[in-house]
DNA sequence: CTTGACATTAACGTTACGTTAAGGTGTAAG
DNA sequence: CTTACACCTTAACGTAACGTTAATGTCAAG
């Protein structure tokens, strides 16, 4: 029977990882060298090298090392339940990082100019919006969902149009182009207030605290904060103040 | 025209974070004071809390800051490219998100019990496990892919019954009891030898290079590993050992 | 005996803040 | 005018899991 015995270098070897790795489990307690001798090496041996196995299988799990220390030291730890929970950690994890990449490939699109929202979309967006829970429960039942789109479909090619043309427009003109410029200044809240009369005009009944809520939305969803950013960098975030300094003022 | 200017505490709380973030900011570049009075206190204006949001926003996306400092401090900054490369990290974050989790999954199936692998499964999962490819790249095409599988079902209920008890037996003997066991004990290797045998027997024509690769299969797919790991923990482990041990000296 | 690969400890760097600690400032109420 | 109390400041340590030097000691081979 061969005493089989390793050194740091050759168990790292085996497991794929680095000596200081090794070292650092000696330290936080999670693998104790199995012998050292009187020149300071570290020695290990088979039942060493079967539990780092163990720690490797449990770390690519991504489960924090405190844990795993737990699971290889006592033999009645709940380890089911100890999974469970872990499994909710990634569960919650890979949910997020799922919107992340919507986000990401929206903001991606409409700053590459190919997947232009469309004025159908856009406002589709308000309906649809992953915010509409949110909007709901804000304004409940005075926003009907579909108002805005039934209101948009009963209006002819040519009509929609020369509205999309009018959004585009002052869109501009609420963001402006002066970097230095103030969202209270005169000509954007000018704009603002034409906006905000152009959507009670073409799609929604919509008061000043709507209005408001709109705004903080358009910041928060990047479907529609690209269209502003587009425009200027900071720009969703500007017509938001100026909206709000609008809302406060009228 | 209103001066609006923020303490820092009103700021942070507009952009809900600490006003530790707010003076890490500072600290790193990525978000100065607008003004800093006598008194040593710092002061934000409009344009500090439009630049805020624009950094909140990139910060959601889990930027790191220092890519956030590029894209708000430089408008020539490739925007569009970094969030492409961007885009790729997130994609391979949740690629591997989804392993885990399957890993996971399987891991807590078995452990529970209750989707105890069925021999069928077990034996499918040598040829359509997730590491085929690798088991193909090895021993190329004198493995067959589908040869274990039709053997399986050559065989009568009765017969996979009995092959299946047999299996269990040997399992246990080969992972053994005594947590302070050689693997190259003499009982081990004669419980290896026989579950050799028994490959070679009901299942594969399997020399002990590929007895030898399997083995690290096991430990290295969950599905077969807690197996192992239910008899005792660091089973699979302690299995491979074995099996290593046996192919060495045959 | 030298060379080169390997071993050791110590200590700082990483990311994006959280968390005290010790002390200064602003403002409103008594 | 004092006293609360909320707010501000800097400084410094803690986090997770190692990576990365730096300075130094040890072992095996030629």
């Amino acid at each position: 029977m061969s005493d089989t015995t390793y050194t740091i270098k050759q168990i790292a070897d085996i497991a794929g990882v680095t000596t200081r790795t090794i070292r650092y489990y000696d330290q936080i307690d999670l693998l104790k060298p199995a012998d050292i001798r009187v020149n300071g090496y570290r020695y290990y041996d088979r039942s060493s090298l079967l539990r780092l196995q163990q720690i490797m299988f449990f770390r690519e799990l991504d489960l924090p090392l405190e844990d795993i220390r737990s699971i290889v030291n006592r033999p009645d730890f709940d380890l089911i339940d100890a999974l469970k929970k872990h499994r909710i950690t990634l569960q919650k994890q890979q949910t997020r990082l799922q919107r992340l990449l919507r986000t990401l490939d929206q903001t991606i699109d409409s700053l590459t100019g190919t997947g232009e929202m469309s004025e159908k979309d856009y406002f589709a967006g308000f309906d649809q919006s992953q915010y509409e829970e949110e909007v709901r429960a804000r304004w409940g039942n005075t926003y009907q969902t579909t108002q805005s789109q039934q209101k948009w479909a009963s209006y002819s090619p040519q009509q929609q149009e020369e509205i999309k043309a009018q959004s585009g427009q002052l869109i501009m003109r609420m963001v402006g182009s002066d970097p230095s410029a103030s969202p209270e200044d005169a000509a954007i809240q000018q704009a603002v207030g034409e906006y905000f009369d152009y959507l009670n005009r073409y799609f929604y009944t919509c008061d000043l605290e709507f209005f408001r809520g709109l705004a903080d939305m358009w910041v928060s969803d990047p479907r529609f904060a690209v269209n502003y950013e587009r425009v200027r960098p900071g720009g969703a975030a500007f017509v938001r103040e100026a909206v709000h300094h609008y809302c406060d003022t009228h």
